[in-house]
DNA sequence: CCCCTGCGGTCTCTAATGTAGACCAGGTCT
DNA sequence: AGACCTGGTCTACATTAGAGACCGCAGGGG
């Protein structure tokens, strides 16, 4: 992470390092979101990622999928058939990432009846004393 | 993660569950870094933080330590002296998920070479072939 | 004295980005 | 023939991020 002390050349910090860049590009809902659903559910052809991952409009699909390709995570395989069959699926490098996301997507689910009951408490607290 | 099969009562994957909209809020630039760098380097002040997560700005700043804020994720201290100092620092909550952030961040470090090279694959591969 | 700096923000303006939804070609089903 | 499926693209609109001005208060330099 290179921020305590500089012991890599890559410092997710720094604005001007490309890992800053790559960083910024998978630190998105779809990136992830997609990463973990090939992760789990294995290959899956553009409509069944639009169901699995609902909610996600074939636009920011396309262009999701595209990036997570140009980079090196994702395969897009076409099937020459009729109706053409696309397929996407993890490449070794996505798989690797997608193992350490696991337990970030596990950690929301676990955890987001406390973040939702901390809103409720932080949204409330605000009505009642501020009266100086 | 709730996907294979639903064990739990949250999952990321469905457009309408409120964990959707905490994973949303929180799969953001801004949001990891600022956890991460909150997790590595202990309490900081406002100022600190910009400067430490170089490139933010400070509305976004202010937009996200907010956010964290109110999710129970981030502390944030007043001391009342002149001038005023505000220091930010992880809550537990905040502090379990920073933990399972620094894997994902280290991937980065350590892989962004490898998305790197697959871009400019990717990217100088198009400009060859397709001459019709 | 006035100007400039640093602090922790807020406000406004503009540029970029996300979302919704129409559209498209090729082939199947009825 | 007309409607529907596929995997997208294109356009229009709304939201959002980013740049930079401004703010009150304090200290330091000229």
């Amino acid at each position: 992470m290179a921020h305590p002390q500089q012991h890599s050349e890559y410092d997710v910090f720094a604005a001007f390092c490309p890992s800053r860049n790559v960083f910024a590009e998978l630190a998105d809902k779809w990136s992830l979101l997609l990463l973990l659903s090939l992760h789990e559910l294995g290959e899956q052809r553009f409509s069944e990622l639009q169901r699995s991952v609902t909610g996600v409009s074939r636009k920011m699909l396309t262009q999701t999928l595209r990036e997570l390709e140009r980079s090196g995570l994702v395969r897009r395989t076409v099937h020459p058939e009729t109706p053409p069959r696309v397929v996407y699926g993890l490449l070794p490098l996505g798989r690797s990432l997608a193992e350490r996301l696991v337990p970030v997507a596990e950690w929301v689910e676990e955890n987001s009846g406390s973040v939702l009951e901390a809103r409720r408490v932080f949204d409330g607290s605000r009505c009642s004393s501020v009266a100086d």
